[in-house]
Formats: structure tokens, C-alpha cells, sequence
RNA sequence: GGCCCGGUGGUGCAGUCGGUUAGCACGCCAGCCUGUCACGCUGGAGGUCGACGGUUCGAGUCCGUUCCGGGUCGCCA
């Protein structure tokens, strides 16, 4: 019979010292140092232990057991003869008598080693994902996120908000992202979604007068990955309230996440609350992304009137943005590497200009500027020493680029990253349209659920200008933190008559709006209080406060960039009658 | 789907200009060691160098194709 611990792992002190225990766990390591003498490790959820093993009976039974078997020890605590400051347990050790299995680890070589498994390929990680998890540093993140998300409830829930659960069987939803689908058993030929968010159902839920809901809300979009970014799902704190302001939002939030930076984050400097607003146009035009890092001092020039007409191609016609850094000294090969990987990270081509000691252009695309360089110098504030690196393109394009050109230069030129900190922001009025890449045509920039700014007015005024309703803005609102976009929300749009007037403005009508948000539609009809809402992304919110770089570091059972889960090995064919019950036949194009 | 990087014993990596027995660390096995804690020492096993094809007297190395993984663009809030 299976007889409970007395304490764990983590626990004995030399006060201990004396009592008669049964601890149990993993066996971590053995080190022999002696014919009948040995040091066990015994691991569990809350440290590790010594147990000393000194005769040659015990010698005997720890011997044939393989590492990270699972067995208990009892015998009694002892003062060590030579203490570890390092570990809490190590005043003391465990004198056993008696040791026994629990659970036989029946492989003496491991996939990785436990405490190394970080360094593992990732493939193999995610297929023993199981063991990987029995490494504190892996399972520490684990942990931190279920903390975080238990203090997320406990703020929210103070602050008067209900965390309501929504369905996760739904309608597909016409915008954004691919839906995964799941056939309908009983309607043949059609389908529920798994939601993307659980967008429509709060602001229904604030037609319902809840006034303030919350939910750590499971999303799903069948997209690519990204190192920020898993396929499949992911997790956001979505929040949303009635009768309240961009302003009620932002601060609400600002109440919640500080705290939660302060107590979890790895950093100890924070932005202070109210957080700094950039405009959406703003942040494009300074920093080249509407989520920048702002722990990077360095900020994004425009230069196109200067350098019209010099001959070099690529500008000519074209918007160029430049980013400067003074006191350069890196050599050719640093400027190739940095061309390389801005190419890899835009798929656009960046080009570069720098100043010599005595003043002139040198190197890059130098020769097209030499006749016009002191204008070029001038406006950029160049002096010997400078180093320019400049992107073209559309206006868009060079913006992205130059971004990126920031973000690279600021991280690998030394002294103007400061990285030690959570240097937050609320990028604010984002555009309601913008032109389609493709189409050409005007279309929602984000998603249609958001009140332009001046309401109806504002549509009516611009309506058949298209200048003007590029430039209409709506309450929308990223919160971002050192360069991740952690939250997004909006003022919701919530009377009929705006929405399908804000439908008209791409080419749709009432009827598009009622087919494709029927729900939201018809409720707006009776009354529907004005509210906003968000939702901070919780995966990225851990990755920030732990400091990771992979998202799959803060997911439990992470799946691969080709969405599969390499330890249950889905997706998986299924059997022919399963696909009959959801009258399915297959079609698998080569 | 495009582009970039990678694939070498169980794990992580090195491998020069194409050259003879493919190295190193950790792990594993055996032996030694009574105060280790990243224990130490001695010895040992373990590799079709992702796959296929080509160039060559000779390929881990060069070329082509392909598979797998990561990053990125497209896509995505």
C-alpha cells in the first residue's frame, strides 16, 4: 500500500532534524562516492532532497533503479556533515530505512536530460513534452501562468467584473482570421466554428446589461505561427464594458497590469501608469510599426524630398526613411549582416550611407548622394562618424522596413537599447479604412465592429471622398509592451443606422450587415448601451513577464509551427464511420 | 506558397582546401573512490554524418533534388 509523504520535497530544515519521514519523487541523480556510500536527489513539485545512502543494503536496492523513477523514502532527517548553501534543503539529508518504487522509470537513457532539456531539440521536447515539463525551469513558467491568471481573475472580479463563459461551438464568423470548422452531426452540410474571440457574444452580453464581463478566453484561428505567436489557439483576458469610455478602458487596464508587471515580471522598471499615447500615424511615421519598442532610442527620418532625382532607382519615385546612428564603427561585414537579415525579416532591401572622418559620404550608395550631400548631412543632422541606413518603397513599406532597420541597429549597436525594463504604450487612432493591397478598394482596417470617431457625421461628411475616409480614425486602441502588441480593443460601434452606414463607406449594405453579424444586428435594435472593451493577449503576457522569446515557452502542451501536437499526434486520420456520422467524404488534392 | 538558417552516436556541438581511424562535452555501461552536491578518476559501448542522385581515384565537406525543423514574408489582432 502506497504509504503519504509526511513532508516534501522542499520543506525539511535543520529544525527537522531527528523526526522520522517519508518523502517522495523522482530520483534526480545518484552520485557514488564510495563502494556502500552515496548521495540520492529526490525531485518533486517543491525541491529536491538529499537522501545519503551508507550501507551496502541500501546500496543494494537504490543501485538497479533508474534515474527519474518515482519512489518514496523514509528514514530519519539528519544534519549534514558538509552543508549547501545553495539549496534550501541543504542543511540536511534523509538517512533512509526504507526505499521504495512507485513508479519505474523503465528507460535508462532519456530523451534529454531532465535539467538540460531547454537545450533539447524542440522536436523532441514537444514529443516527451511530459518529461521536459519535470524541469523546474520549464515547469517554473507554467507555474507563473497560472498565478498571473489567477491574479487577473482576483483584480478583474474586484474591479465588478463577471467572468462569463461563451460558447465554444459556434457560428463561423465571415471576417478575419480562418475559422477551424467542426461538421454538424445532425444538420448535414453544415458546420459550427471554434470562436475567433469571443467578440460578438460580449458585446451582446453588454446589450444584456452586464455591464462588465471578463473571460480568460480560449480563441482559435487556423493561421500560420510566428515565434509570438502559436497556430491554433491561444488565451486572452477579454474584457468589455457598457456605458463607458476609450478612457474608462484604458485605465481599467492600466489598474490591472501594472500590478501584475510589478508582482510577476522579471524586470522591475515599469512605465508608470497613465501610459503614453502615440497615434497610430504617428508611431508609423517615428518608429515604423504600431507596436514599437520603446526601450530603443532611436527614431525614423523621413528624407524623401532630399533625396529625389539623386539616381539611385530605387528611391526615385518612392517614399525613404532613414535611421541614423552616430559614433559607428562597425565594420563592412556588420553592415552586410544587418542588410541580410533586415531583407529576411521585410523581404524589402535596405541600402546605406556613411559619414567619414572628414565629413563626407562614404561607402554604400554614396556616390548618388556626393552632390547633394551637405542638404543630405543637414537634414539629417549627420556628422563624421554618422551611419545611415534607408529603406524605399511605398510609403507603408518603407515605414515597415525602416522599423525593422531600427529595431536591428538600436539592439546591436551598443548604448541605445535599454533592455531591463517594461517600456509600455497605447497606440491610439488607428484608421478606419485603408486601401486593399490587392483589391485596390477601400476596406475595413480592422475590424468592423469599431465606432469611427465622430460617429455619423463623420461618415456622411466623407462619404465619396476618399482622402477623407482615409483619414478617419476610430476609438481603437494596442496597448504595447516592448515591442508586442499585448492588447487590442476599441469603442464598439453600437447603433445600426452608423454600422450599416460604415458598411456603405466599402461598397456593403444593410442586408451584408444583417447577414454577417445577425445577432448583433437585431440586439443593437433594442437598445444597446455605448461600450468598449479589450483584450490583452495572455501567452504574450507571460512570455513578456518571463522573458522568453518562444511562445511554446509558456504553453503547457505546445504545438509545433505546423500546428501539430507532436506528443498526442494530432491531427490524425479518422475512421471511415466517424466521417460517415458527419457526412464528410474526403477530397485530397495531390 | 516564397525567402533565410539548420539537420553529424541518446542530447548538445566541432569537423580547416574534398584525403586515409569522423572529434569533444554531457548522458549510458563496467570498475575504483566514505562527504558529494554540475562529484571525481580509469576503461568501454554507441554513428548507414536527414534521404536520394551526381561530380571525383576519393564526399560529413562540392552540385542537384527531396524530406524534416526553426525564423520570416504572405496571412493573422
Amino acid at each position: 500500500m502506497f504509504q503519504s509523504r509526511t513532508h516534501n520535497c522542499g520543506e525539511l530544515r535543520l529544525a527537522h532534524a531527528g523526526q522520522n519521514v517519508t518523502i517522495v519523487g523522482w530520483l534526480e541523480n545518484v552520485r557514488e562516492v564510495g563502494s556502500n556510500f552515496a548521495f540520492c536527489v529526490i525531485r518533486d513539485y517543491y525541491g529536491t532532497t538529499q537522501v545519503v545512502i551508507e550501507n551496502e543494503q541500501m546500496m543494494s536496492i537504490i543501485k538497479p533503479i533508474n534515474k527519474e523513477s518515482t519512489i518514496s523514502v523514509t528514514g530519519t532527517v539528519r544534519e549534514r556533515e558538509s552543508k549547501n548553501t545553495k539549496i534550501p534543503t541543504g542543511e540536511i539529508e534523509v538517512v533512509p530505512t526504507e526505499i521504495k518504487v512507485l513508479g519505474k522509470c523503465r528507460h535508462n537513457q532519456l530523451p534529454f536530460e531532465i535539467n538540460k532539456s531547454k537545450d533539447a531539440d524542440e522536436n523532441t521536447r514537444l514529443k516527451y513534452r511530459y518529461l521536459d515539463l519535470r524541469n523546474p525551469a520549464v515547469k517554473s513558467n507554467i507555474i507563473l501562468r497560472c498565478q498571473v491568471v489567477a491574479e487577473l481573475r482576483r483584480l478583474m472580479t474586484e474591479k465588478g467584473f463577471l467572468e462569463i463563459t461563451t460558447p465554444i461551438l459556434t457560428a463561423s464568423s465571415p471576417e478575419g482570421a480562418r475559422d477551424y470548422l467542426v461538421p454538424a452531426r445532425n444538420h448535414p452540410g453544415k458546420f459550427y466554428a471554434l470562436p475567433q474571440a469571443p467578440q460578438q457574444f460580449k458585446q451582446l452580453l453588454m446589450t444584456s446589461g452586464f455591464d462588465r464581463y471578463f473571460q480568460i478566453a480560449p480563441c482559435f484561428r487556423d493561421e500560420d505561427a510566428r515565434a509570438d505567436r502559436t497556430p491554433g489557439e491561444f488565451y486572452q483576458m477579454d474584457m468589455e464594458m457598457a456605458f463607458a469610455s476609450q478612457a474608462d478602458v484604458l485605465s481599467t487596464l492600466e489598474d490591472v497590469l501594472v500590478p501584475v508587471f510589478e508582482k510577476y515580471g522579471k524586470y522591475s522598471r515599469i512605465s508608470p501608469a497613465p501610459f503614453r499615447h502615440i497615434p497610430f500615424n504617428e508611431a508609423m511615421e517615428r518608429y515604423g510599426s504600431d507596436k514599437p519598442d520603446l526601450r530603443i532610442d532611436l527614431e525614423v527620418q523621413d528624407v524623401t524630398a532630399t533625396v529625389q532625382g539623386c539616381g539611385f532607382g530605387p528611391f526615385e519615385g518612392n517614399c525613404v526613411k532613414a535611421v541614423v546612428v552616430h559614433d559607428f564603427t562597425q565594420a563592412r561585414k556588420w553592415i552586410d549582416k544587418l542588410l541580410v537579415d533586415v531583407e529576411v525579416q521585410t523581404g524589402n532591401k535596405a541600402c546605406w550611407v556613411k559619414v567619414d572622418e572628414n565629413g563626407n559620404l562614404a561607402g554604400g550608395i554614396s556616390k548618388f548622394l556626393t552632390e547633394r550631400q551637405d542638404a543630405f548631412k543637414e537634414a539629417l543632422g549627420l556628422k563624421p562618424g554618422s551611419f545611415v541606413c534607408m529603406a524605399a518603397g511605398k510609403k507603408a513599406a518603407a515605414q515597415k522596413t525602416a522599423g525593422v532597420i531600427r529595431t536591428l541597429l538600436g539592439k546591436r549597436v551598443p548604448g541605445h537599447f535599454d533592455e531591463e525594463q517594461y517600456a509600455i504604450c497605447w497606440i491610439v487612432d488607428f484608421p478606419m479604412y485603408e486601401l486593399g493591397e490587392e483589391s485596390g478598394q477601400l476596406e475595413f482596417c480592422h475590424n468592423p465592429f469599431s465606432m469611427p470617431q465622430g460617429g455619423m457625421q463623420t461618415l456622411i461628411d466623407a462619404e465619396g471622398d476618399m482622402d477623407k475616409l482615409l483619414a478617419i480614425n476610430a476609438d481603437q486602441y494596442d496597448l504595447v509592451v516592448n515591442g508586442y502588441e499585448s492588447a487590442s480593443g476599441a469603442v464598439r460601434n453600437h447603433d445600426p443606422e452608423i454600422m450599416v452606414k460604415a458598411f456603405q463607406m466599402v461598397g456593403l449594405g444593410e442586408e451584408d450587415v444583417k447577414a454577417k453579424f445577425p445577432a448583433m444586428y437585431n440586439a443593437f435594435t433594442y437598445g444597446a448601451p455605448p461600450h468598449a472593451g479589450a483584450a490583452p493577449g495572455v501567452d504574450r503576457l507571460i512570455m513578456l513577464l518571463t522573458g522568453e522569446e518562444s511562445i511554446r515557452e509558456v504553453i503547457t502542451f505546445p504545438m509545433n509551427k505546423n500546428a501539430q501536437d507532436l506528443m498526442m499526434d494530432a491531427p490524425t486520420p479518422v475512421e471511415q464511420h466517424q466521417l460517415d456520422t458527419v457526412h464528410i467524404a474526403l477530397n485530397i488534392k495531390e
